[in-house]
DNA sequence: TAGTGGTCTAGACCACCGG
DNA sequence: CGGTGGTCTAGACCACTAT
């Protein structure tokens, strides 16, 4: 008898894993699942939207639940702040500001943030350092009318990422990772070879369709992004 | 009255963009929650479980439900068969084998897998094509003691990728995303300069802590992971 | 140890969508 | 239109953990 969901769900993935259940196959419907292993419905149903949720399975109403044709890996990653990332490896944070000027966005950003016209930002440039090594470089454009506040607060001392994210939610947020190379923007500032290949973290934020945030993340070298699905 | 779990969610993302309930806050129990916004408890169990799995709210026995202090973005990618990533994107799928040799486990894939000590295994190399042009170049070790089958399969025709997911489903599977240097082993490949920066997809899979297959996925120049998030 | 979330149940009705 | 998953309810009991 299996009368927890947590057992319900290995017991159908491990189906899976046997092949009972293969790529394309429809299972049994819930019902038949719930009186099979003896339990109710609605703990086979929280047990199937687990899977779901991982993808593991397809449901559809009418259709049934389906072992994806075309299963996919799907990763979570967590994206903390910065400082807390860096501390979390027990390392020192540290943190410089190095620039920070208004200015109407330029293009990238505009469209970014899908305007139609360039908008008052206040542009941020700022590294941060772990064990006094340079970390993560950021390049930050913040909407001016979304966030007036930010003028009066004191970015040497508390990084933007910070006062952001715990001032300003958002309800929206696009993420992209790709490379790049230092070059002359960021070898100076991680001391390497412009031709060294750097990960790209780019983030930009609105609240309710109003631009918050853009931000390029650009890590040190050899920084990689590790998740374990499973 | 909110009577469905998402209408409760969105009530309480909707506080907590508010800043009703700020980072640190704790929130109302569920059970007073219920009663305020008329519904059942399990109503609002089941709208604050989809705010934990999104990381907006945590929630322990005692302790209660809190917005987190340091809240973090979690991004979510689905990385689909090869295949299925070009074909969605309504280009043409086109694949070539390149190599495909019997070999032990070099020290980088061993230490992958966890292994104490090298396995034989077979090594592949392909390129997966967009409409004629190279897309992504697999580097990928299959560890034959756990699937030995591949011995059988013709892999010039159908990829290992593919094979793999339809018969050999995973228990368990890291990823690793970073960026590379074409150099002189992907630069003839994607016919670039060797200093090109390379984005890197890195997955190795179990079945029961039984290793399945390493695979380094390198995408073409510019290319870009996104992901929508809210 | 007491307070809070976690889960299970049985039953009902709803909503989507495949045939 | 009928079959399947999706959701809601009320109540009970369990399990963790903050205090």
């Amino acid at each position: 008898m299996r009368h927890n969901w947590k057992s319900v769900r290995d017991e159908v993935a491990a189906r899976i894993l046997r092949s009972d259940y293969a790529p394309g196959d429809r299972l049994p419907r819930d019902e038949e699942l719930a009186a099979e292993l003896g339990c109710a419905r609605s703990t086979v149903v929280r047990a199937m939207q687990d899977l779901a949720d991982s993808g593991i399975v397809e449901r559809r109403r009418k259709g049934g639940t389906r072992v994806p044709a075309n299963p996919v890996t799907r990763a979570t990653f967590d994206i903390p702040v910065t400082r807390s990332e860096i501390e979390a490896r027990g390392q020192s944070y540290g943190y410089h500001l190095l620039e920070q000027t208004p200015a109407p966005s330029p293009l990238h950003v505009t469209t970014a943030f899908g305007l139609s016209a360039p908008q008052d930002m206040l542009h941020l440039r700022a590294l941060h350092l772990a064990d006094q090594k340079p970390y993560i470089f950021e390049d930050r454009w913040i909407a001016l009318n979304t966030v007036p506040e930010i003028r009066d607060v004191d970015l040497t001392t508390l990084s933007a990422n910070e006062w952001l994210v715990k001032n300003r939610p958002y309800s929206r947020c696009t993420v992209r990772f790709y490379a790049t190379n230092a070059g002359s923007d960021y070898g100076p500032i991680f001391a390497t070879d412009p031709t060294t290949p750097l990960f790209v973290v780019e983030r930009t934020t609105w609240v309710n369709d109003a631009p918050i945030t853009s931000v390029k993340a650009i890590a040190h070298p050899g920084y990689q992004m590790l998740t374990e699905v499973g």
